[in-house]
DNA sequence: CCACATACATACCAATTGGTATTTAACAGA
DNA sequence: TCTGTTAAATACCAATTGGTATGTATGTGG
């Protein structure tokens, strides 16, 4: 399989693992082959010969760190059982995204939303797949509490679910500048007020 | 001065005019001097005759992005004479904000700040400064507006601050990301819905 | 044990990177 | 009109870029 002595996993699954954050931090074109090589202690052929080039391993290294910061979360989400709940399964998740996600060199999601729109079209073509599938996943959870009685009959799924996240990812935001999780905590507990506000009386 | 025949300003100016939104589009790495002498139409001489290097150049560029983008912002606050209504101007401001920030590439406070975190200190810190400055003066139009008894006395001016520019930055992320300014306007609804409340009754 | 595929290393490529030294042209002041 | 200064063009640099062609070792099926 691999000639490397690990004991678990492929070469591609190595290089991923050791490059993802390294994208993430310096972004598509901050990350050279050189950067790759010396990361991983192998060379180019090692590389070229698991992923077709560099904007393959660019993808590949995207959604496994979409996967690591995300993964958690739906986790959290299944684990509860009506619409209040599950949305505040969310901002609960979020209250350590800080510690998460900073250590992988921030939230993929902002950062390859924005770094690769004028310049990689198919890193931001995936970036806002992953948003469309986050903001859905919201809607269908504030659609089902509707349809349960769980929340008010009044509410846009799709404008609430699209203002919690746009909320959420703007504390990151500042979370990241200023290396501070107050940021996103505070905008957490005005989310939270707001999701109670969708219950139904 | 200058040996162009343009009718005004410097060479400097010049340059920057068209780099800058180079610069926010593409990033600092993202841009290279062959972008900068094909779009000017000038030699690197002429650019490393007006700027000491590529970094001095794009922290320039980066100014000039923030002041074109915020200026506008501060005529509308100073307009107005209560707490209320500054607040109330700054998000009737951003209504504008994406038709504003996407001809020119974005909103570069976001740009820059995410591009530039793992890649160029001068720049992140730069943009932490411009944050700063803008959290700052929204808090003190709160605290004035305490002060002046326009506002409820209970609110934690810092707090309100930071959560309101969190905000409507999410907003302005996702509106970039999906080329759609209806999610910034969605979030200044609910943000104006807050500032009204913090009025004292 | 031999043939072959696989996995990776090595060596190389043209193109581009940011930056600089030199040259040229234009202007201003005397 | 001569002189010094400045702005910009040109030519050049070593280093690095992403990518590839070739070479080599290892494991595997017949």
């Amino acid at each position: 399989m691999t000639i490397l002595k690990r004991e678990e996993g492929t070469t591609a699954d190595y290089i991923l693992e050791i490059v993802a954050p390294i994208f993430n931090r310096k972004g598509y074109v901050g990350t050279s082959l050189s950067d790759i090589t010396e990361a991983t202690q192998l060379t180019k052929g090692a590389i070229y010969c698991n992923f077709k080039n560099k904007e393959e391993l660019a993808l590949h290294a995207f959604h496994k760190n979409v996967d690591f910061v995300i993964h958690p979360m739906t986790q959290f989400i299944k684990e509860q059982h009506n619409a209040i709940d599950k949305l505040l399964a969310i901002t609960h998740f979020y209250r350590n995204y800080y510690e998460l996600a900073s250590s992988r060199g921030g939230c993929p999601v902002l950062n390859v939303g924005i770094d690769a729109k004028h310049v990689n079209p198919i890193l931001y073509q995936a970036t806002k797949e992953v948003v469309n599938r986050l903001i859905t996943s919201l809607e269908t959870i504030i659609e089902k509490g509707i349809q349960f009685g769980q929340l008010k009959i009044d509410i846009n799924a799709k404008l609430v679910a699209g203002n919690i996240y746009a909320i959420i990812e703007g504390g990151i935001y500042l979370a990241m500048l200023h290396d501070d999780a107050t940021y996103l905590h505070n905008v957490l507990d005005i989310t939270e007020q707001q999701i109670i506000q969708l219950k139904r009386v």
